[in-house]
DNA sequence: GAGCGCGCTTGATCCACATCAAGAACGGTC
DNA sequence: GACCGTTCTTGATGTGGATCAAGCGCGCTC
């Protein structure tokens, strides 16, 4: 509970009696290795931040999964689009380890939002933050080559190789395994 | 003023006493055909609303613009994520036609985040949407051929191809003008 | 520890799209 | 209305990375 508490205040000041509205409204949940957070078609009803493990958010594409994000240790998880949008997910968040994730419930936030006024504004830097990531991401994709991508996440994220299987990597790169294969030999 | 009275509305209801406290903040800026709203290394002071025009959103990448984007009519136009981040742009925002366009400045915004409680939550919502859109385009671009996203924009946005340069849109379709040209003559 | 499935590697081949090149059709401007 | 820069078209050629196809290694389970 306690990381719930220092990743808000991360954003804002919380004073005890906020505090104490806001804390009773999260919970654990665990998932084991492979388990689903969230599968393409339902509704995401948790926005959850991870307490530990590593998860991958991919959507399939003709017997593919491609995988665009993960999320370990302090970072939100959740199939995002689908709990602001209350419509079914287009994205599966699956566990890749054995995951504890601490989540608030959509109905529980949106009664944070309406009674403490704080936490509004809480919401709304944390999607200001999605974005920029997003907005970074989109360059990166977009401008560079499958080498260069490379590149670039082992130089930013070289310790996401002992997290996750190659082939998820690969493909949030945008290539194929046997292309990451190729460019890791070649350093 | 009419205008941003209503697209605030339709996110927020706004009191008169609101709306009084909003209103002064905004302000019209016109921009002439190919003249920059915003350009890559300053910072975006503004956050606006199209009145008029189109105005395209790229970045730069070895001599050729990439195109992530196109605002028009109503919809929301700026460097967000330099504007949310307070660092230099990494987008450019071009008016591809003579623009009117209605601004809000960042302190500005700011304070009325603080001022008026419900401001806060419309810039939660904002946000929220904009994400949204972000994902929808990831998924697209991820996933679907030249053709494919060829089909797709024509099926969506076919008026975008009497607003903007061919190459523009060839660009945002992540695919050179040849190609856009070639996949417009077999329908 | 035998058998099996899956992920990783390595090589050979293929193809969608880029690049290069050269006209043709526009505007804008003097 | 002649000039010029830009955009759009069309054809010929090139290539990065995908696809296809084996083999290999390692962790399961029985």
């Amino acid at each position: 509970m306690d990381l719930v508490r220092r990743t808000i205040e991360r954003y804002v000041p919380l004073r005890t009696d906020e505090w104490e509205r806001i804390a009773p409204r999260w919970a654990e949940h665990a998932f084991s290795k492979g388990a689903a957070v969230c599968a393409v078609g339902q509704v995401e009803e948790r926005f959850y931040i991870v307490k530990s493990g590593v998860q991958r958010l991919s959507f399939p594409h003709d017997g593919q999964d491609v995988c665009v994000g993960f999320a370990y240790d302090g970072s939100w998880c959740g199939e995002y689009a689908s709990f602001i949008s209350r419509r079914p997910a287009r994205f599966d968040v699956v566990a890749l380890t054995d995951s504890v994730l601490v989540g608030i419930g959509h109905d529980d936030l949106q009664r944070l939002y309406a009674e403490v006024p704080v936490m509004e504004r809480f919401g709304r830097l944390i999607m200001e933050e999605l974005l920029l990531g997003r907005a970074t991401r989109e360059i990166e994709q977009m401008s560079l080559s499958a080498e260069e991508r490379y590149d670039r996440l082992m130089a930013r994220s070289p310790h996401l190789l002992q997290l996750v299987p190659q082939k998820d990597i690969a493909s949030y790169l945008r290539m194929t395994p046997e292309t990451f294969s190729r460019l890791r030999r070649r350093h």
